[in-house]
DNA sequence: ACAAAAAGTTAATTGTATGTTAATTTAATG
DNA sequence: CATTAAATTAACATACAATTAACTTTTTGT
């Protein structure tokens, strides 16, 4: 994760509050805070957090509640949620599961445990954003720290664009991505740049890569094939 | 998740093994099971589960050493892992989670809560692929995000209009299509083109999918038989 | 059974998307 | 500020998808 994840901390009770925010700015991450169901998700909207601990005991909308709302909501049904709940009791587990929370921790509350989730949870929810510097495809090694693809152990140090390029198209291995797409993400949607310059570096690719890596589908784009 | 999760156990104690085996069949799930970390990398290798359960408790290479392993293979690195641990103790749970699970139970395993978690950690897996446009005739499968047809799990990449025709047929099998129909919704109703347009695209399609998967319904147009 | 219509087939043609190379502009670096 | 490399453009070539044309086979109605 490139920029600070934002969590939404949602409890009724100010000293659990306040505990985990401080704990949690120590981690490093983002922290708001919200007393109650309808507030948060108010705040969420505002906000759209990476992530939101989510009290299930609270007077007015209850946590389940809560997260069956925000589930609903379409800009915030992708937040991840973790469940806290003041009785290690399954009933409540299960029904936070059914209602969309992807973890829960039970109170007294272990806060590296909870950390632990966190950063489970972030890490395996930005796979795609994840920066593992080098992403590995056995023949052909990507790695983004240094500009650079290893290929039968020769390393190949490419230039910016065709960088970019290149690990655009190897974010989603197999997956097709339209001239547009290609144009909008690696270009950008303010820079306008001729027909022609996505072919050159295309060529540049498959000229420093070999031919097979990157694939035409004629009319729609091109795609990273492994 | 139209297919079966492919899910491996991995617990040196039969007992567990055969609990959970029968209990994870039952509740739908393709199950394999090891009882050792060498075999169980080996086997994941093979089958490529969607999810591991792995005990952290083994003679020879424990539960977090072979996680720490299968995260280390590409092709394996983003299979969910489940830790068994039997005491509810906070260190083993965390060293788990460095070492990339994405979740764990401790013993003795309440069922209910396993199966939810289970079930949680595909969902929230398995939204890629979801939103992948995949759509599954079993024998054919059509990308539409990738203009590609898997038939037998080989690919077959098709040009622009073919897979556009193919993708309209496909979008109602077994129901009936004109070829007005067709030419309105696949051409336009701008473009004129001549009769046999048509014909020659679906003659393509035949070639490359086989001759049995559009037939014609003379007199009046096509249809997609699965 | 025969003619007429519809669809199948193959090869040739056309048109467009992409490939390619070199020249030019832009940006990075010492 | 000069030098060098990168990015982009321009001009042209190529490849291949789309379409058409010409011909054959199958179906259908009388």
């Amino acid at each position: 994760m490139d920029t600070k994840a934002k969590i939404l901390i949602v409890d009724d009770e100010p000293d659990i509050l306040e505990f985990l925010k401080y704990n949690l700015i120590k981690e490093g991450f983002e922290v708001y805070t919200s007393t109650n169901g309808k507030d948060a998700i108010q705040k969420a909207k505002e906000i759209i957090p990476d992530l939101i601990i989510l009290d299930v005991m609270m007077p007015g909308m209850d946590g389940i509640e809560t997260c069956r709302e925000i589930k609903q909501i379409n800009i915030l049904k992708n937040i991840l949620i973790i469940f806290l709940s003041a009785r290690a009791e399954d009933y409540s587990q299960i029904a936070g599961y059914d209602a969309g929370a992807d973890d829960y921790i039970t109170k007294p509350i272990k806060l590296r445990i909870l950390i632990s989730k966190i950063k489970a949870l972030l890490k395996r929810f930005s796979l795609d954003e994840i920066k593992t510097n080098i992403i590995d495809f056995g023949e052909i090694k990507i790695d983004k720290e240094n500009y650079t693809v290893v290929k039968k152990n020769i390393n190949i140090s490419l230039p910016k664009k065709e960088f970019e390029l290149l690990v655009f198209l190897a974010s989603k291995p197999n997956r097709l991505f339209t001239r547009d797409e290609i144009m909008n993400r690696v270009w950008g949607t303010s820079t306008i740049v001729g027909e022609r310059t996505l072919d050159v570096h295309i060529r540049k690719l498959r000229e420093k890569l070999g031919d097979d890596l990157i694939k035409t589908v004629k009319g729609v784009g091109f795609k990273f094939e492994v």
